[in-house]
DNA sequence: CAACGAAATAATGTTGACAATCGACATTTA
DNA sequence: TAAATGTCGATTGTCAACATTATTTCGTTG
């Protein structure tokens, strides 16, 4: 039976350890640049050191830390210049990944896309900014998916993570997630229409004008600050 | 008991390991699709289970092997269809790169670009296949090098290795080399003379011939088949 | 008192052993 | 005979202990 299959659902255990650190770090519980301490981890969750080890790898591959020989695993610290150069490098991918939705997509992942727009504007109009987030993410996720290129998606999903590490606000205020939104709209409106050129360029485009919004935050944080 | 691996323990025992698999696998020693065999590499190399495991996932980071849960991990088999993605992808990444390096080069790098094509000219002349190859790749290093962006600059050498799975030979033929060459000048030149956006269009072009030369090498090879 | 160095401490690196899991083969049964 | 099931062997997954390396502490010395 397959509830049966699904309640006994026994993931490798060094994958929960991943997914465990991930959302760790992702959610900011342990802070840029702070060492992960195998042990205590391994303790923290009733697991041996292995497997925590393994996972902390497997987070390195993702750029989410970096290991430092005989002294242990950190949590990666971006710089702006890091992060502006993983905007253009998601812009690049991300405009590939569209330009092959427009050139394969199945009707059921466009439809999809569609709601999943739709769902983000009515947040957008409740100015429901968590809401909000979490479905960008998917919409994302979905046209990484879409693309049917395990090994470009995955570079895409691991860049978005990547850049999380920054625990960025750039998506805050209602005109903001308008203006995201619309973006997301000519990027699915390119990809139904099947114009190829138009969806690579609608996708960069996306990816680009968050790199401006996040010179635009960071500006605006800096004159507020002196 | 002292193995030869023991005396230069200079580097992490992993990274040794890692090492050796890379060349094993890049040279073709382990065909595609093959299963390491965690113990059996073990014994080979002189060392226990868990470095061997550790290198062979950051091999998988680096897309050489997969990883399938309780069963092992494979030598990546790559299609054509794959090939053909990653040729892409390098082509984004590259002229992205030669665009970095052509707005920050110093001028030592340059120097160093130079003469490298200077030398890949010389063995083009010679019609020296290996020589070229050795060379080819270190001017592709150099320019990721140059470019002083660690993250895409990893990504642009683990998506050439992935590459070199498929064991091509497309750069065979003395006219192919020096094809390829005026490629690598044309780059050099965009660099020097500091135009951005010529020395992005000419590094993927570059790779963009590169697929063009491997749907070529493909079809006469189906066609003299058939 | 500052500076150097050696011991103590704590962390990662490595190892061999044990447990869990999967595939193949043999055995049973309808 | 063929399908289902039980058992076995091989391999990966996990663990705790040991070795090595980095850091800290503290005592000695100039």
């Amino acid at each position: 039976m397959v509830n049966d299959l699904e309640l006994k659902r026994k993931k490798p255990l060094v994958l929960e350890v991943r997914d465990e650190l991930e959302r760790m770090i992702l959610g900011g519980e342990v802070p840029a640049g702070e060492r992960l301490n195998e042990q205590t981890l391994a303790a923290l969750m009733g697991v041996s050191r292995a497997p925590v080890r393994e996972a902390a790898r497997s987070l390195e591959k993702d750029g989410l830390v970096t290991t430092v020989a005989n002294k242990g695993v950190y949590v990666r610290k971006l710089t702006l210049d890091d992060a502006l150069e993983l905007y253009e490098l998601r812009a690049m991918v991300f405009g590939y990944l569209c330009a092959r939705v427009a050139a394969t997509g199945d009707d059921q992942a466009l439809a999809d896309l569609r709601a999943s727009v739709t769902r983000m504007a009515e947040a957008a109009e409740r100015e429901d900014e968590s809401t909000y987030f979490t479905e960008n993410l998917a919409f994302h996720d979905k046209i990484a998916e879409a693309a049917d290129s395990r090994r470009v998606a995955d570079l895409y999903i691991s860049l978005c993570k990547e850049v999380r590490l920054m625990r960025l606000r750039v998506l805050s205020g209602p005109l903001a997630l308008e203006v995201s939104n619309q973006e997301h709209e000519a990027i699915v409106r390119a990809i139904e229409s099947g114009d190829i050129k138009a969806a690579s360029r609608a996708g960069s485009q996306h990816h680009l004008n968050g790199k401006q919004r996040l010179l635009g935050t960071y500006s605006r944080e800096r004159g507020a600050q002196t």
